[in-house]
DNA sequence: AGGCATGATTAGATCGATCAAAATAAACTG
DNA sequence: CAGTTTATTTTGATCGATCTAATCATGCCT
């Protein structure tokens, strides 16, 4: 192990009092210009680094930001945590953050590892992903007075009162700019491939599609189908989407799962091609959601998150929650993004 | 926030000292088993939770794990990481250690992330991955007596004394099983796909295949390409190699990213079949290395390494380095742990 | 009963930082 | 130049736990 240095050790280097060293590095202005450098070459020269626990002690900061890991359920769409993870580290980590890692089951899991986390590592902040209708956790962290961010919006139609920050990817911005894309590409009978209604990324992404179609003056209806999250199921729900007469020429989905299974089911003979259209030769476009590794590797259109900008706001929003001055009165803020299409061979 | 409750408190409820409730929850055996219970009964009455950042400062030990998430490179076996990070961290929590996270762009500003967060928050202990020849990490750690793990063998051949504990998993292990696999199913002609000898995973996985095809009487000579990791390498390298006249009819990769340039690479028309042999009907056969998501959406079989109990060996290690009296004269132990094959319809 | 080892509990110091308030130095004012 | 104000630095207490060493009971043996 490194051998400890203390402020003691650079107090005494430098020829001042702790105290002064403390004010060095915490409010340098009510410190003399000379002292200042002194002690920044103490500093230096020691490889001084304050240690967390001790300040914590104190001041009751421990500048960790918790959040959950989770495993990836479906498989494609796991990375997406996991970059966003990724970009979450870096940002914290440029704003004097270290981020801290924890997994639960459910809700109510999670719910009894911030009261764990709270009383052992008093992390200043969480930060929630996959927020959904009625969850426990906001309603918790809200009436604890913990400060968080959610990675989502806040689903719930029962969070009538208080609300928090949060920063979110437009979903239905994304699918609508898909469908602009296919629109203008020349298809018109352009059909959805999304989840049972209720949840609320899913029924977002549906309504940026429709509304799209619409507005071209087609018809949404009949044209969407809903299924569980998976390559197979999106490859039945596709096939039984275009084996209809409805001539269906184009997909969006909601996830790359969904899409790969369209994909697959596209290019099943019989249904790719239309026999004896004048359009036989094209063959059926597929769109996906959240440009995974699969999209990429698969050639499939997809439409990208930026993980890495949703996290540097994540953390510019706690930091505002957490440095600035506690403004009751104000509104927490949130901030939406776009996702952007990456068109490659699918469509 | 919650209210803080202290151990003071719990000694004022159970009608006790401080260093009795101390007692009782890290050397019970020294209390009366009566007093024990009454502190037991005020901790629960109160959710005490010892305060890590206090302990800390007496014990030196933080409780805590200290990784690097690293951002998918390739795209495709990114994922891997992020499982077995997943793995550590529920792992880490069973026995009572929370995984922090940092970021840092190569070996050196990995070394320098060291120090920073060896000096600020003292983590008990670092988990490598990603190790490779003449790892500067691991002979800062070494030397700095950091306890430490690394997932992936030491490859450097110039650790010439001092070693630490690892764990790993057999890649050539892997790769002979799915060249057994292959033989077993009547091919003979094996070819292999890997990276520019150097690497030590390549290496080894590349050794797998060959002992096992020279074993079978089978000369694996020129059957081998080596390239960089990416779908359009992998591509170009299995068309190169199928196209030679040796016969190939079926390829171990070294990834699935390769395997997957492989699958197009096979069924691009004129390659994937051989006309006029009698093995016409048959495709070739690819096997990839890793399971990543990207093998299970398209059917690709693949070498699964088991990320959950790699990870839980990681822990076992650390906590035997941490908790267990320093053995000096013993040497560090490692875990070598075998993939297994996940058979699709690639092969 | 006195002497002593053993068991159970407690008081006080300490880890390394910051806070609060006091002490000292420098600057200003009439 | 005394009397203050302002700027800079220092002293002592404190955060919440554990360590060390001391204290108070008990039981056992001769």
């Amino acid at each position: 192990m490194t051998e400890k240095v203390t402020i003691a050790d650079v107090a005494r280097l430098a020829g001042v009092s702790r105290q002064t060293v403390s004010n060095v590095l915490n409010s340098p202005d009510v410190v003399r210009e000379e002292t200042r450098q002194r002690v920044l070459r103490a500093v230096e020269e020691l490889g001084y680094r304050v240690n967390q626990a001790a300040r914590q002690m104190r001041t009751g900061r421990s500048r960790l930001i918790a959040i959950r890991i989770e495993p990836d359920r479906d498989g494609i769409n796991g990375s997406v945590l996991d970059r966003f993870l990724h970009g979450l580290t870096e940002s914290a980590a440029r704003s004097g953050y270290r981020v801290l890692l924890y997994t639960a089951d459910d809700d109510q899991a999670e719910v009894d590892t911030f009261e764990d986390l709270l009383g052992a590592y008093e992390p200043d902040a969480f930060v929630l992903t996959s927020t959904h209708h009625g969850d426990l956790r906001t309603a918790w962290l809200l009436d604890r007075k913990v400060p968080f961010v959610t990675f989502g919006r806040p689903w719930s139609a029962d969070s009538a009162g208080a609300s928090h920050a949060w920063v979110d990817v437009d979903g239905a911005a994304g699918t609508a700019a898909a469908t602009r894309h296919l629109l203008d590409a020349g298809h018109r009978v352009i059909g959805f491939l999304g989840w049972p209604s209720g949840s609320g990324v899913g029924d977002d992404r549906r309504e940026g599609w429709s509304r799209t179609l619409a507005a071209a003056g087609v018809d949404p209806a009949g044209l969407s189908r809903a299924t569980s999250d998976g390559v197979a199921d999106g490859e039945k729900a596709a096939h039984d989407l275009l084996r209809s007469d409805l001539g269906v020429t184009a997909l969006v989905c909601a996830s790359d799962s969904l899409a790969l299974g369209a994909l697959h089911a596209a290019r099943s003979p019989g249904l790719a091609w239309r026999p004896g259209s004048d359009a036989a030769e094209r063959p059926v476009a597929v769109i996906g959601f959240d440009d995974t590794p699969v999209a990429k590797a698969v050639g499939l259109t997809s439409l990208s998150q930026p993980l890495a900008q949703a996290a540097a706001h994540c953390v510019a929003l706690l930091t505002t929650l957490l440095d600035g001055q506690a403004d009751p009165g104000e509104a927490p803020a949130n901030v939406l993004l776009e996702p952007s299409l990456v068109v490659r061979q699918s469509a």
